[in-house]
DNA sequence: ATTATCTATAGATCTATAGATAATGC
DNA sequence: ATTATCTATAGATCTATAGATAATGC
């Protein structure tokens, strides 16, 4: 029945793996230990050597389901270095990304259940749309140094609010609207030069 | 035990008024039929002649939410009617609306879980979605006859995504920005559509 | 007679723990 | 000897239903 070092860190990581996925498809509070045990081919007793808690494991998955999102957003740039933040806002603002809520934005799909767990969950969140934030700050060409720009805090803001919607209405032209007007936002305000930004404090 | 018919429907609307407040501060799935009746004064026992289900009592107090959230926005513009979407924007992108979930948007104290229920549920927020496109639009100028304005649409996604945001980091001057970010962002947006559409003097 | 609410409960599921088992690692 | 995983279970909670109760509404 016991395994290996090696094979044991490897079931930590698929269990992290498959969560970070299941609870972005059924929500912190949609799927139990069991299921998510289920997912990675062990059985519930396993969970409690691995993970100090249920929410210990929401940190992990977390942390997790932002990294894969960086890399998609990576992926999407390197294949279109003429046009990288076009290049980003076509998929993130698509159907395709729309109807995949288990692979697609974390942000997006676990958004208003972070704002109801602790600390470590909004610890993961946190570092990842920093990277997000910067990533899309290099698109638009403004930084202010370490900090996160103004203009690209904006654009992510759209992006996450504009699929949010979309995913909320039964509207399908509703739906698809919010992410044109969306895409059609962005690229008016990337593409406007450098206008006064407000008193950040 | 048995109440008069204007009470029993009294009673009912008691429920929809708390479940539209506890459903925002706990999720759909973070409170249960006893403890929603015991916000209304009534046992669960109570619940079943009164609702088809639970998911029944979420697309009503769905509906709630929404139109309590309209007569915020109202209320904002009718209290300061020479800049209406300058104070919407302030109460909606304040620190107080970011620390009330139970009482704050629905729209983004929802949305992820939204996006995992039926029909019903997604009916109440886009009726609700719609008639905030329709002011958004009104404020802005700009309307498309029936149709919602593509620019009220990008307001409203960032106006969302913004306050997401901000609930979803530990970092309160990341949180704050944020806010900040989406309102320098749409005053800008919707002061190009003054532009575009001539002068106001 | 009808029915809104109550108490009680069925049956499922949830998080977490206990103890058994068998393979690893020393 | 240690320990990763297993089966089993404790104790809480969940949605929904059943039957009792008592006040309404005819």
């Amino acid at each position: 029945m016991r395994v290996s070092r090696i094979q044991a860190a490897k079931n930590r990581q698929t269990v992290i793996d498959v969560a970070s996925r299941l609870f972005r498809e059924r929500g912190f509070d949609g799927i139990g230990i069991k299921d998510l045990m289920k997912g990675a081919g062990l059985t519930q007793g396993a969970f409690y050597k691995q993970f100090a808690s249920k929410e210990d494991l929401a940190a992990q998955a977390s942390r997790r389901a932002l990294e894969s999102a960086t890399r998609r957003w990576s992926a999407a740039v390197e294949a279109n270095p003429e046009d990288p933040l076009g290049a980003v806002l076509a998929f993130y603002l698509s159907t395709e990304h729309r109807e995949e809520r288990r692979d697609g934005c974390p942000i997006v799909a676990l958004g208003s259940d972070v704002a109801r767990q602790g600390t470590d969950v909004k610890a993961s969140f946190e570092g990842g749309i920093k990277v997000h934030l910067e990533m899309l700050g290099r698109l638009i060409g403004e930084t202010d140094g370490e900090e996160p720009n103004g203009k690209a805090m904006a654009i992510l803001s759209t992006m996450v609010g504009a699929l949010t919607l979309s995913r909320t209405v039964n509207d399908e032209r509703l739906s698809k609207r919010f992410l044109q007007a969306a895409a059609n936002s962005v690229q008016m305000a990337s593409s406007a030069s450098d206008a006064a930004q407000g008193p950040l404090q």
